[in-house]
RNA sequence: CGGGGUGUAGCAUAAUGGUAGUGUACGCGGUUUGGGACCGUGUGGCCCGGGUUCGAUUCCCGGCUCCCCGACCA
């Protein structure tokens, strides 16, 4: 992608009304606009790293067993009616807008009913589960209150995981598997080390829930910690008889700031029964399907690498999540003979499947584009000058640590050729 | 939803009861060229509605907007 054609560019300044730190550096480095509270347009460069995020995501559930569909937004009421969960006195963050056609819709928050309702038809027996389904999909949620940039919204991507299982242990089998899933995942995108599997109440059907929580300065949640023993819990954990289950002295629980990345739910048989899905088990007992739900948020956790990772200079993005792997900058384009060699090495590049933005502007001074590369982010940032070029050697800067290798142009091609 | 703020050019900001200045960005000309250079020049602006007033961007009322604190938050 050649940074002349690239559609947004950045600014010094961040919008006044944005005090986040992940919406500050996403929107001065060109990744996201604001439309309104709580609703934000993902510009060519955020899509890609959502993108990045997505194929992550995709390959992890999929690696457990999920099969991935896409849900309508758009609700009808009696489904909800049967769970409790249309009146806005029970839930209220629920959208709600008339049908030109008569009755009321409202525009999903969550999915169980709708694909509970969907399994009804092609689950009848023990042999039909389990069965993991998900999608991401566009979420609405009325929320009082929209903050922290892209972190809570009003409009949101999530992955959204159900399970439908026969038996307990069934269940307890793929919850775990996803617990690890989800922890891969937060790996992946570089943040793994700060994220914590975090006990939160269960609800009706088990004594805890998890919530995946990354401690962050930035984050709304509290949790208290146990670093020697890995563990972290929510205030809804705090009491003593839960801390003993767990094997925790509440003395050693450091309060820290966290952010929710993830949250995985065990559901029992609530929907289930409420919508009508039952199996035959071996013996012809009609049994309700015992579910879960497990979500991520893509965007989120984009907001969340950008508060945990950048620096003062701007984003730095792991390598598994950024728009580009190398940012090509051209210096001395207007002379003609460094302008043919940094498109050779550009199209090089570019053919060996690297995935390269090439500062291609001839009127920018070296300071702004070595601003514009450190605020954008992309984790390593190839120099081509007049000086390069004569001496035959590139420079390889890594975001991350600033280390600076000089290296020929086969070297390059090597370099990067086994990295992707 | 309770409380507190906010709204001036694409962006960031200043002043003002007599129609607005600066930086940046953008256009043009020129000098520059390895960490957001400089000179000249130009384009471009007071959230909406009502009230007070000879006159309102400014004061008052209402609305909307966005931000913050709290509450809420599978």
């Amino acid at each position: 992608m050649r940074q002349t054609k690239l559609f947004t560019k950045t600014r010094k300044e961040a919008p006044a009304d944005e005090v986040a730190k992940n919406a500050q550096l996403l929107s001065r480095a060109g990744y996201i606009y604001k439309n309104m509270a709580g609703a934000y347009s993902f510009l060519p460069l955020g899509l890609k790293v959502i993108d990045k995020i997505n194929t992550i995501v995709r390959e992890e559930m999929d690696g457990i067993g999920g099969q991935e569909v896409h849900m309508p937004s758009l609700q009808e009421s009696t489904l909800w009616q049967q769970s409790d969960r249309w009146d806005d006195e029970k839930v209220d963050v629920w959208f709600k807008t008339k049908l030109k056609a008569g009755g009321e819709v409202g525009l999903a928050w969550t999915h169980e009913e709708v694909i509970t309702d969907i399994m009804r038809q092609y689950v009848s027996s023990y042999k039909d589960l389990p069965f993991f389904i998900y999608q991401i999909q566009t979420k609405f949620r009325n929320e009082m209150r929209a903050k922290s940039g892209i972190m809570r919204t009003r409009e949101f991507w999530m992955k959204d995981l159900y399970s439908f299982c026969a038996t307990e242990e069934q269940h307890a089998e793929f919850y775990e598997a996803c617990a690890s899933a989800y922890q891969r995942i937060f790996d992946r995108i570089g943040i793994g080390e700060k994220t914590y599997r975090t006990f939160a109440s269960g609800g009706a059907f088990t004594k805890f829930s998890h919530e995946f929580q990354t401690l962050a300065d930035a984050g709304e949640d509290i949790v208290y910690v146990s670093e020697q023993k890995g563990v972290a819990v929510n205030e809804e954990v705090l009491a003593e008889a839960d801390l003993s289950e767990l094997g925790v002295d509440k003395e050693d629980l450091v309060q820290k700031k966290s952010i929710e990345v993830g949250n995985i739910f065990s559901l029992g048989t609530k929907f289930s029964e409420a919508i009508g899905l039952y199996y035959k088990d071996s013996d012809g007992e009609q049994r309700p399907v015992i579910m879960g739900s497990y979500g991520i948020g893509p965007a989120r956790a984009m907001g969340t690498v950008v508060d945990l990772l950048s620096d003062e200079k701007g984003i730095v993005w792991p390598e598994s999540v950024a728009p580009f792997t190398v940012h090509l900058v051209g210096l001395n384009l207007d002379d003609a003979e460094v302008r043919d060699h940094s498109e050779g090495v550009y199209n090089a590049l570019h053919d060996r499947g690297i995935e390269v933005l090439f500062d291609d502007r001839v009127e920018a001074r070296p300071g702004e584009k070595f601003a514009d590369s450190d605020l954008i982010g992309i984790p390593y940032r190839v120099v081509v000058s007049k000086k390069t070029k004569e001496e035959g050697k590139f420079e390889v800067v890594t975001r991350k640590s600033g280390e600076v290798r000089y290296l020929t142009e086969d070297e390059l091609y090597a370099d990067f050729g086994t990295q992707s």
